[in-house]
DNA sequence: AAGACGAAAGTGGTTGA
DNA sequence: TCAACAACTTTCGTCTT
């Protein structure tokens, strides 16, 4: 759905892939910034959390907003017009169950006003997109509605929810990223991620190596053109089905360790290591079965003879 | 001296009986 | 529920630049 292709952020400067989503939105994937809205309605002005200005501010109901602890429709049982017309019986039964309700729905209102800032809190620091924070309410919503909370914290729950957002937007931040962010232990947001989605039903792609480069790509300060033979050399690797099973942020750093080289923009394992969150041993073993498989080892040599050559004739 | 390389042992998670 | 298993990590010694 999603369609990647190189361009300029003009708010973060980095060179970058850019990717249009599914809502039409073009998406810088290293700040998160908006290049280019297409779709009518989406995201702005809903920045309310209170009750109150909700309503001025929406327009017809639709469209639903996931911010807003129940979409901004709800069950109420009977307004008090309908009760004094009613018996002193029936009116007590009816003030008990308005007051019931009153009680459960300000519970469960207190709970997303917390988790949503906290929602808020995390995203902004990762710099996500707003769609992704929409997203990550929803499915925030929907756990606590079906009770998915319990036993857990609140905030691994946001946490989970992120992420699966994220993924779900083809942004991805790493499960170490949302961990630092949130404060909360990796494995735990990886459980409840697990946990949610598969509770849930949310359909997540297994996510794709390339949305990992452009980040690490502005991360290591490398230009346009290693940037596009990483993903080169990642879709090559695709096809030869050397990416499944692996972990993507690996094969993503060794692609761009491969490129960096070519394109004589040498960074040492150790850097790509760290920006990805994979460590050196991890990228060699990618990057020996990349050169291996893709038959780039004649490649590479080509290229840092050429590499060399230059740098002597720089000397002259 | 730093980076690259590879072997070996350990960890956490998935899968299948 | 347990054991086998694959991917990844940690650690460490050796080679290369």
């Amino acid at each position: 759905m999603a369609s990647n292709y190189i361009k300029k952020c003009p708010e973060c400067g980095s060179i970058n892939l850019m990717s249009r989503d599914e809502r039409g939105e073009i998406i810088c994937k290293d700040c998160g910034l908006v290049i280019e809205e297409r779709m009518i309605d989406f995201g702005q002005e809903w920045r309310e959390f209170d009750s109150e200005s909700a309503d001025k501010r929406r327009r017809t109901g639709a469209p639903i907003t996931a911010t807003k602890f129940d979409g901004g429709l709800g069950t109420s049982i009977g307004t008090d017009a309908d009760i004094l017309k009613l018996n002193t019986k029936s009116k007590n039964k009816y003030m008990r169950l308005q007051k019931w309700q009153h009680r459960i729905s300000t519970a469960i209102e207190r709970n997303l006003k917390l988790a949503l800032a906290e929602l808020k809190r995390v995203s902004s620091f990762l710099k996500l997109p707003n769609p992704v924070l929409e997203d990550a309410s929803e499915i925030y919503r929907q756990a606590v509605q079906r009770g998915l909370v319990r036993g857990r914290s609140m905030e691994s729950v946001v946490s989970g929810a992120l992420y699966a957002a994220c993924r779900r937007h083809e942004i991805p931040r790493t499960l170490d990223e949302l961990a630092e962010a949130s404060g909360i232990d990796k494995k735990e947001i990886g459980r409840t991620y697990r946990f949610i989605t598969r509770e849930l039903g949310v359909r997540i792609l297994p996510s794709n190596p390339v949305d990992y480069i452009p980040r690490f790509s502005s991360e290591l300060k490398l230009n346009a053109e290693t940037q596009s033979k990483a993903v080169e050399i990642l879709e090559m690797a695709q096809k030869a089905e050397l990416t499944s099973g692996r972990g993507p942020t690996g094969i993503a750093a060794a692609s761009l360790y491969v490129a960096a080289v070519m394109n004589n923009e040498k960074r040492t394992q150790r850097e790509v290591a760290d920006v990805a969150g994979v460590t050196e041993v991890t990228i060699r073993n990618r990057y020996k079965e990349l050169l291996k498989k893709l038959d780039l080892e004649d490649e590479l040599k080509k290229k840092q003879k050429e590499n060399k050559e230059e740098a002597e004739k720089e000397k002259e």
